[in-house]
DNA sequence: TTCACCTGCTAGCTTTTCTTGGCATGTGCA
DNA sequence: TGCACATGCCAAGAAAAGCTAGCAGGTGAA
């Protein structure tokens, strides 16, 4: 894993909400507006906290159709395996971009 | 570790700089100053990182003095090992708190 | 005394993130 | 045709995070 990805799936993951996505689809995969009914939160936030997991790589979406005809988003994890030692984290800022980059 | 603290720490630990510190810290400790010349920021910008890193049980502070008398803020690591899958994301999210707790 | 260090704090600005509410589109069913 | 349910997108405000510049106080050495 590059850096500025783990950057991007910390940020990601540090976020109450998002949390609980995953866990809900650890627990069974959905779609958007179901999902949005099992955690008790408006679709249109649901979406964007889906677009950001998606971005960082945790989770996948598939166009289905339901019986009657309905297409439906399923959102799906992508397992993941992350370990977080002072070792892993000083590994990983190596490969961090300078600040100098971006002037 | 508390799922509110687990927030807390990937939020910390998902800023390039504050990785940066992470990393500088485990190859070795030292005062503020130093820290900030080694890192190449500003010592108040180094000192707000310091704080949030602290907030979260990643690093700690002594205070020593050199040999010529001058007070040295010294930081040092503390070990962390974290490990991030879908199963302990999820179980960590059982724990938050509600949504509803802080209307 | 003046200089070169060290520490700590904060007011204020800029940028980013979070969140809601609304609008548009499409489907099948009564 | 009207209703229910699905998706997507965007504007705009509220809240949080990031950063700088500056001030104040302390020490030892020249």
């Amino acid at each position: 894993m590059t850096s500025p990805h783990l950057v991007q799936v910390l940020a990601t993951l540090s976020n109450p909400h998002r949390m609980r996505v995953v866990a809900a689809l650890a627990a069974e995969r959905g779609y958007v507006s179901d999902l949005a009914r099992r955690l008790g939160i408006s679709r249109a936030l649901l979406q964007l906290h889906l677009k950001k997991l998606e971005a960082a790589g945790l989770v996948s979406a598939t166009l289905e159709f339901s019986a009657d005809g309905k297409a439906l988003k399923f959102y799906e994890l992508i397992p993941f395996d992350l370990r977080l030692t002072p070792e892993t984290v000083a590994l990983a800022a190596r490969t961090l971009p300078e600040e100098s980059d971006t002037p």
